[in-house]
DNA sequence: GTATTTCTGTACCGTTTGGTACAGAATACC
DNA sequence: GGTATTCTGTACCAAACGGTACAGAAATAC
């Protein structure tokens, strides 16, 4: 045992998380990095490698605590009742400034479609266990007969999510809360999950 | 009068937005640029300023394209089966390479939405003139009869415009011919669009 | 053929990039 | 208190970045 470390190696992570979502992979410097964070250069590279790893660790954590959000919402909630929650929790009751961040993983996904393959397909897989909790929540609903059966749960799941994907990009413009929340209410309605 | 340019201006703009498509605004370098326009440093910065002005003129180029698309296809086409049109020969009738290129437009205002808000406008504003195509063709198809005025057109076009946007994420993403394909289907159909 | 004009190729610029080396500070163990 | 260990801060690295300067090549005008 020797001296120990002097930063909150969460905190740190949290902050850079942040700074990846709004700035993205490529546009986001180690000094920033290190600024945001708080700590020293030798400091980042023993605790967190290279940058890259750091963003890939940054993905995740994202990605988790996204599907945890979903997760808990389906603890209280009628799986026909998910999608707004999460539409609501993600892209409406957000800060202006928040919303303008969309979504990291769909950030990445476009950002680095094309030039890190391996990174790319994380935040794909990340979002597919999205689309998934999703598609599991409305089955059950379905066997429960408590759910219209016209669209198949992988069907409807899938629907939510590229509704998702899109309230994101749009999320990313400076559209309004009014413009959103009309796409959202007018999409639930088409999809039978209407309040 | 003196020498005369040796490169065609048009064709090195064209590659030029090819690969700024594919790779985005930052990680496209000035050389990997001059490598597939095929011209020198010098007549580069001669003929487009910078790479930020080039970037802007393929943005434009991009949108102009494909708004132009669309009008040619409004020509020959009933107003309920454009979205269709757009998006067979957008994301379904094209080489897979191509597919995962995405939509300029759409990677533009992901990648440049923190860092370079002009830039996301330009992007933003292409993307409003397309939804704005839509719906003024939902519109003149309202007034004939010819479409359901359930939605309004506007509404119409923003629910259009925001699969759209999800279908270029899904494409940015490996996903599948079929899987695409029965996004779409089953969007139009909900949205009453259908064939 | 000569002068003039405009293009092209390349050397060069300062800045920034991600990453490393290493000296020195701080703590735990004994 | 001495020693071992692990941290932090900074100087440094080569490479790549976007952009500029300038010499020389090429074509027209006369």
């Amino acid at each position: 045992m020797a001296r120990p470390t002097e930063f909150d190696r969460t905190k740190a992570l949290e902050a850079a998380m942040k700074l990846f979502w709004v700035r993205g992979f490529i546009a986001t410097s180690l000094p920033d990095l290190l600024d945001v964070m708080g700590i020293a250069r030798s400091s980042f590279y023993a605790s967190f490698h290279t940058k890259r790893d750091l963003f890939t660790e940054c993905l995740e954590l994202f990605g988790d605590r996204t599907l945890a959000m979903i997760n808990e919402d389906a603890k209280s909630l009628h799986p026909s009742a998910l999608p707004r929650a999460f539409f609501e929790s993600t892209v409406l009751n957000v800060s202006k400034r928040k919303a303008k961040q969309g979504c990291m993983m769909v950030n990445a996904v476009l950002e680095l479609a094309d030039t890190d393959p391996e990174l790319n397909q994380l935040a794909t897989q990340k979002l597919s266990s999205i689309e998934q909790a999703f598609a599991t929540a409305f089955s059950l609903a379905q066997k429960n007969g408590e759910l219209d059966t016209t669209h198949s749960s992988k069907e409807l799941a899938s629907l939510v999510m590229t509704i998702n994907l899109g309230l994101r990009v749009l999320s990313r413009q400076n559209k309004s809360r009014e413009e959103l929340e009309s796409i959202i209410e007018n999409s639930l309605a088409l999809l039978g999950l209407a309040a």
